[in-house]
RNA sequence: GGGAGCAUAGCUCAGCUGGUUAGAGCACAUGCCUUACAAGCAUGGGGUCACAGGUUCGAGCCCUGUUGUUCCCACCA
């Protein structure tokens, strides 16, 4: 044993547990025949990043799983790693490189992947660290990136794989485009913002007609890119038009009038300009009918193909075009209207739609199998209401843009060949045509998605695709733990790519958190200043307080306020842990072990509190409810344990009795042992810190709690009736501390009492406790009311009449009024008890346990009122 | 337009399979420096569990509807 000291300081402590951790290697996870497996790999955090709380989150929940399973008896794997986030990384670099006047262009492709390498060399450690201060049990020594050479291989193998099977191709098509990144966005990267925006109506004239037809947009200055107008094939408005041709103003294009079922006929005017290379809709109308395809802005957003307009800015030229209209007269109204504005999510910019050549992920043939083990079960979404989100993402799935125009990333691996025009799509670099064997070959220039690699994730940082061991006993992982808010980019995409490459699942249970947003609600962003650094919280209050913070209070999938007033109440908890546990300490002689052969009333009862204890919080756990298990383990230690019991050993402690003594204070090391096991996996610093001190050798040295067995439920532990004697005694106390306090008697105060019971072998047991902690003087049993009952005030409980002579402190009439208001309240609750019990529904249908406990608090109760009524006797009688 | 979540104490949230008189933290009130802890102890006040129906012996929990609120998806130009 080693004596802790006065105070407990995490941030001292913390780094030398985690570095002892570390030292003796408790994170590796070791392949075991004898083991079952547990893994969990890391959502990768951008190498980038900075800590936020989300990632808090995301670690504390893995970590807590990690250790509890490691515990239980897994070979417990938690793989980390980070992410190249191809668009964020290269934001950063660049913006760096905007501070010394310079772009990427000035350093041309090679050398700025070298810089962007370097930039990750000096920062991508720092996420790392980070994630350590937390107290995450990673196997460091596994690390992995997205880009390194393995991952990188598993990405080649699966382009190529994918393409081999056609199940990637590259193909003109509608995409969403960043004018600010310049790259081309894949869906689930855009996100729809609502704007108030105008609707524009213009009238585009019939040719060699008088008449006309007006049209409507959000967007006036696409209509450089119009090469038709649709109306609904059945409405009989413009059935005389179709077939013939307009006259683009300004521009003077001829345009064909077509008819399409794609329009609305209720909408506007029910003619609609066709823009194909800037519109999905009107890229597949333009498509069943030939139109041509004018694409009139170029990366940047600035306008090409418009004649005059040429070389503006797309809202710029928006301004120019809708003066250009009025003044030529076609400008028919302008309305406000409230449009869905997709902007880039890394960003922020406005995209465009625009038709680009870019590579797919042909979804549908992928999308069967994720469907379908979703549907069933062989992945669980936690909470389930999930897997909907997911079926109906995945339902209507849309081909996978892959392709980023960016450099840092995972280079296409297609090669263009200059003489045959080949595209030679292959594993290893290519040094020539594979078709003609020219060396006139080019490699593509763009770069995969980020997410295309983070696909990958579960398998690839197994050693995929080699058939490596690990891969063979680690995979599939146990469970994934991550937001709701990335299903579509990551986890869906993990669990086709699983299936399709492993034809496995990825992991059998996906564990969604929500957000953590401010006090006030929203979402936590740099811009908006109101992120609270997980960092200084940990400084300030320990990791163990912040990751029990974000644990407790919070059930799965939903979104939590961070309060930091919050982490301050943990870390007062953690302070009463350290204290409890100094207590227990300083009164161990040092050879105490095991429990001892005779238990007294407190310890049953505290033992079997234990008992019911790691039963449900074992199975809190193994249904994901760690925020239950949490506050059953807060409300244990510092109720139960804490306020209760260490003081009920008080008196034995201090009793001379020796055997007495021993028998407190074994069972006091055994309870906090196991409490130490239990909270390990929730605040690992503090318990460990506490355990390698109560458990320390001669040597000073402890084998750490982190790989100690998990409590187990013992049914020889279990005490349910001496539990129920000890709370009569809890009862009786709590009913004379009421007592005192309402009649501010100091504990200074010691006055004798008289208890009335009918149960003196339980009371017996009690004295000392009343003693303690009801700072009663002399403590008399009796079986009868005293005679001078009268002049005492009285303490009611079920099982006992607790009269204490206060008679200088007694006020008739105010004690009347109190046992009369008390007296009201027992029979309401009789009444309640009374016609339940005498509802035949009730006592023929519910269970028997409920009808039986039911019975025992009338009882209780109806006790309770007698006794209250003959007190309430005895002072009237004196009134 | 489709889907999902949330609505419980002054504030922020728990409430696991329907079963006491609905809990916690913070805040509030009163009294205590009781030899582990004032970052503490004890005691107390505070709730029509959004609203309306229904199922059930029994509903905060299940079903239907309503209102408010948040989010996701779709994108009618």
């Amino acid at each position: 044993m080693k004596e802790l000291s006065k105070t407990y300081d995490p941030s001292i402590v913390e780094k030398r547990i985690y570095d002892m951790w570390l030292e003796k290697g408790c994170f590796r996870g070791v392949r075991d025949p004898e083991k079952k497996p547990f893994t969990i790999v890391i959502p990768p955090p951008n190498v980038t990043g900075q800590l936020h709380l989300g990632h808090a989150f995301d670690e504390t929940l893995q970590d807590a799983l990690v250790r509890v399973k490691r515990m239980q008896g897994y070979a417990a794997l938690w793989i980390p790693g980070t992410d190249h986030a191809g668009i964020a990384t290269q934001i950063k670099v660049e913006e760096m490189l905007r501070k010394e006047g310079k772009t990427r262009y000035d350093y041309g492709r090679e050398k700025f992947i070298e810089l962007v390498w370097d930039w990750k060399k000096k920062y991508g450690g720092r996420i790392v660290e980070q994630l350590k201060s937390l107290g995450s049990s990673c196997d460091w020594d596994r690390e992995r990136f997205t880009m390194d050479e393995g991952c990188s291989r598993a990405v080649r193998e699966v382009f190529v794989s994918l393409y081999e099977k056609g199940l990637i191709y590259k193909g003109n098509r509608i995409i969403n485009w960043c004018p600010k990144c310049t790259t081309a966005l894949s869906d689930a990267e855009v996100e729809y913002e609502e704007k108030p925006g105008k609707l524009w109506n213009i009238r585009y004239p019939v040719k060699d007609s008088d008449e006309y037809v007006v049209v409507a947009t959000t967007r006036p200055e696409t209509m450089l890119g119009d090469t038709g107008v649709a109306v609904h094939p059945d409405d009989e408005r413009y059935t005389h038009l179709v077939g013939k041709t307009c006259i683009l103003p300004l521009v003077g294009r001829e345009i064909p009038i077509i008819a399409d079922e794609y329009v609305e006929r209720d909408f506007g005017t029910g003619c609609v300009k066709m823009t194909p290379c800037h519109d999905p809709n009107d890229f597949e109308v333009g498509k069943r009918h030939g139109l041509e395809e004018i694409l009139i802005l170029d990366g940047d957003a600035k306008i090409i193909n418009g004649g005059k307009y040429n070389g503006l800015d797309r809202y710029e030229a928006r301004k120019v075009i809708v003066e250009d209209l009025e003044k030529g007269g076609y400008l028919v109204s302008i309305e406000d209207h409230i449009h869905n504005v997709g902007t880039c999510y890394r960003c922020g910019t406005d995209v465009e739609p625009i038709t680009s050549a870019q590579w797919f992920v042909k979804m549908k043939p992928l999308a069967k199998e994720a469907i379908r083990v979703v549907e069933d079960g062989s992945i669980k979404f936690v909470p389930d209401r999930f897997s909907k989100t997911y079926m109906n993402w995945m339902n209507g799935v849309r081909d996978w843009c892959i392709s980023r125009q960016l450099w840092w990333g995972h280079r296409i691996p297609a090669w263009y060949c200059a003489d045959c025009g080949h595209v030679t799509v292959s594993r290893e670099d290519a040094t020539k045509c594979e078709k003609c064997g020219s060396a006139n070959i080019r490699q593509d220039e763009d770069v995969l998605d980020t997410w295309f690699s983070s696909a990958l994730w579960p398998f690839s940082t197994l050693g995929w695709p080699d058939k490596t061991e690990d891969l063979a006993y680690f995979y599939p992982t146990s469970v994934l733990v991550t937001g709701y808010d990335i299903i579509f980019f990551w986890v869906a995409r993990m669990i086709f790519s699983g299936m399709e490459h492993m034809k496995e699942v990825p992991f059998r249970t996906v564990l969604f958190h929500g957000l953590i947003r401010d006090a006030n609600g929203k979402k936590m962003s740099k811009s908006a200043g109101n992120g609270i650094d997980p960092i200084e919280m940990i400084e300030k209050f320990g990791a163990d307080a912040l990751r029990i913070n974000i644990i407790t209070g919070n059930s799965p999938g939903n979104d939590m306020r961070f309060y930091v007033e919050r982490c301050e109440a943990m870390r007062n908890f953690a302070n009463k842990i350290w204290n409890a546990s100094r207590f227990v300490m300083m009164n161990l002689k040092g050879d105490e072990a095991g429990l001892p052969a005779e238990l007294a009333l407190e310890d049953k009862w505290i033992l079997s509190k234990l008992n019911a204890l790691i039963k449900e919080v074992t199975d809190n756990i193994e249904r994901f409810e760690l925020g239950i298990a949490a506050t059953k383990l807060y409300d244990f230690i510092w109720d139960s344990f804490c306020d209760w019991y260490i003081e009920l050993t008080k008196p034995r402690l201090n009793s001379g009795d020796e055997a007495a003594a021993d028998g407190a204070r074994r069972v006091l090391k055994y309870t906090l042992i196991e409490i130490l096991k239990l909270l390990h996996p929730f605040m690992p610093f503090i318990t460990e810190e506490i355990y390698q001190g109560l458990c320390a050798d001669e040597s000073g040295e402890a084998e750490p709690l982190m790989v100690q067995s998990w409590p187990a439920y013992d049914a020889a532990l279990d005490f349910p009736s001496d539990e129920a004697d000890m709370e009569s005694l809890m009862e009786a106390i709590k009913a004379v501390r009421a007592l005192r306090a309402e009649k501010n008697v100091p504990p200074s105060k010691k006055p004798a009492m008289i208890v009335v019971t009918g149960k003196p072998e339980i009371f017996a047991k009690g004295e000392a406790f009343l003693k303690k902690l009801a700072y009663a003087g002399e403590v008399t049993l009796a079986s009868e009311t005293p005679a001078d009952a009268a002049s005492m005030a009285a303490a009611v409980t079920s099982d006992a009449h607790i009269y204490i002579p206060l008679a200088e402190l007694i006020d008739v009439a105010a004690e009347i009024k109190r046992v009369e208001k008390e007296l009201a309240a027992g029979r309401t609750n009789l009444e309640r008890l009374t016609a339940k019990l005498n509802n035949p529904g009730f006592v023929s249908k519910a269970p028997e346990q409920v009808v039986a406990a039911e019975r025992e608090k009338a009882e209780k109760q109806a006790s309770v009122i007698a006794k209250l009524e003959e007190t309430l006797k005895t002072l009237s009688a004196m009134a």
